[in-house]
DNA sequence: CTAAGTGCAAATAGTTTGCAATTCG
DNA sequence: CGAATTGCAAACTATTTGCACTTAG
């Protein structure tokens, strides 16, 4: 269910930026599933709609995503970054990745047998730290990787 | 409280490999402390009593060790990988990380509130994935930094 | 018009690889 | 001895930066 277009213009000009034909489609690509994309795959994706594009562009503007909060950024281990749209505003994250052939799931959701907010309290006050957030991720192999 | 040093050499054997001495210091440089060492700080340490020690011995040490079990690699975002000795055959870590300084911490323990077995359980069922472990990281800023 | 944004090419930085020399067992 | 291991230098890969050109507002 990717997020109307219309509004992305504006964003860009809320944060503070220029609403530029790139920009818009790049984070047009990040709302167009709940892929976890690397640079390159935006890029790709981009490339479709708009040629010009430079893979430069793309990182720029990822790393502004990220600095005003609507991007997340995580590392899975393969060597490249992946971006993902923040969903309403959260800060915490889910994912399941198989470790045979590095597919990515996001578990998200109510599922959660685990209050979190009380955990992050438990954690701040035992540490010292401001805790704003937390990443969860399950190891694991995936159904076609385990049916090989 | 580092571990004993007589056993590492047969642990490489142990595991089909020579027990050369390059790799037994990267493994009580890795026994030395609990700290998330990026592969240059691991080399930098071995270089005080090996001097002719190679970064590429050190990777090449590193790839061995976690492919062998007893290392675990992380990515915390900074572009360079970590990698602590796994603790009493866990496959799970916690991990809580200023996102300012960059500072790691490990969280290991029974503090937890939680029942991640229950949780991984539920997260294989729903998800169809043989989950064989969990990374649990808290991002937040850390007393140091909060005080600035 | 002009500061912000772009894209190319070149620079970085961490990590990996080819290969001849060395060493463990 | 002979295969495993090492270390150097070169290769690679993802990402960043310098800079002249373009464009949104």
């Amino acid at each position: 269910m990717p997020r109307r277009f219309m509004g992305w213009g504006r964003m860009f000009h809320g944060w503070g930026y220029r609403a530029t034909l790139p920009r818009r489609i790049i984070l047009e690509v990040l709302a167009s599933g709940n892929k976890h994309f690397s640079a390159e795959e935006i890029y790709l994706q981009v490339r479709r709609r708009y040629p010009g594009i430079g893979l430069t562009t793309v990182y720029r503007t990822l790393e502004l995503l990220v600095r005003v909060g609507i991007v997340s950024k995580f590392n899975f281990g393969d060597g490249r970054a992946r971006y993902e749209l923040v969903n309403e505003g959260r800060k915490n994250h889910c994912h399941v990745v198989c470790i045979n052939c590095g597919r990515i799931l996001d578990c998200e959701g109510a599922i959660f047998p685990v209050d979190f907010e009380k955990f992050m309290q438990k954690i701040s006050r035992k540490f010292n730290f401001k805790v704003e957030g937390y990443h969860l991720r399950f190891y694991g192999i995936c159904e076609k990787c385990e049916a090989k």
